[in-house]
DNA sequence: ATATTTAGTTAGCCTAGCTAACTAATTCTA
DNA sequence: TAGAATTAGTTAGCTAGGCTAACTAAATAT
């Protein structure tokens, strides 16, 4: 285990066992889990491991970026990042380069085989997803596009 | 990168970009990896880490379980379990026994202890989103409900 | 009776987390 | 405006968790 960090103590009023909506988390929680892990095999094709892949994903459609925002946004520390990065770099996948507006920092920046390898990859992972879900009745599929919008919802905010 | 494990060449042929399944199932991950995401914070209080949880909790509903068999619900390789059940017994939260059937075999269960924690934990995790969840409509709640489901059918034959 | 397979462990390597300690640049303040 | 404090990023060194290879011991197959 990774050394903790220290937390704002976060500690929301958790719902009683009894709640309905403790049993639909609990099920929900469940879900995703199992979703993720049955996506998992699909990322090892694209031959970058899961932390390398949410970066590079961050750093594609979230523009050039500093090293800290990436951090911030990976929920790391920066010297895991500024490793990381060094790795994309050095795969050709991503490039630094320094910012005008403030010396002591940098910005990173997909290169076009970078964009290609995530949309490779996420053609995959979504492509057997997606297969299932073609399968569907259209309003169970509806179901389940609304059900991940309800989700965002209640994450973003967090 | 952990070295890449042999795949049983599983490429299903993959949904194109343009169809309802591939939206939907772009959408779908994404919500996925943001809801475990929030929820991480809430494991950190446990002590254990994610790999450590994820396999407590096998064996404690798993009932006493072969390591070869949580090697396989973990996606993992023998030696991996081996180390992290031994921390797991370190700890106090699991217990090995040799297999009376076959004396190469070695079953685990956990320990008082260890169910305690790991119930601790979920109520936790789960207690945070489950309270967003109170805050929601009955009808968005219940309609989580049942994509919860749909999702652990489309991912449990996989 | 011996050879093969199977269950699990040990050894040794790599990636990805972390903290601590550092440099360089920026910003604040007396 | 000189000096102090803060901020951005890196480097060094540690731990946990993944892997393969190589091993022991037991079970099974020839």
């Amino acid at each position: 285990m990774p050394a903790p960090r220290r937390q704002a103590a976060a500690a929301a009023a958790p719902a009683s066992p009894r709640t309905p909506g403790f049993a639909t988390a609990d099920r929900l929680h469940s879900a995703a889990i199992h979703l993720l892990r049955s996506l998992r095999v699909e990322d090892r094709a694209s031959g970058l491991s899961a932390p390398r892949l949410s970066a590079l994903s961050v750093i594609v459609f979230g523009g050039p970026i500093a090293m800290s925002a990436l951090a911030a946004a990976e929920q790391v520390r920066p010297p895991t990042i500024s490793r990381l990065v060094a790795e994309l770099e050095r795969l050709g996948l991503v490039e630094r380069d320094p910012d005008p507006a403030d010396r002591r920092g940098v910005k990173v920046r997909a290169t076009a085989k970078g964009r290609q390898l995530l949309e490779e990859g996420r053609r995959r992972r979504v492509g057997r997803l997606g297969a299932a879900l073609e399968a569907l009745p259209p309003r169970e599929r509806k179901l389940l596009a609304r059900a991940a919008v309800l989700i965002e919802a209640l994450v973003r905010p967090a």
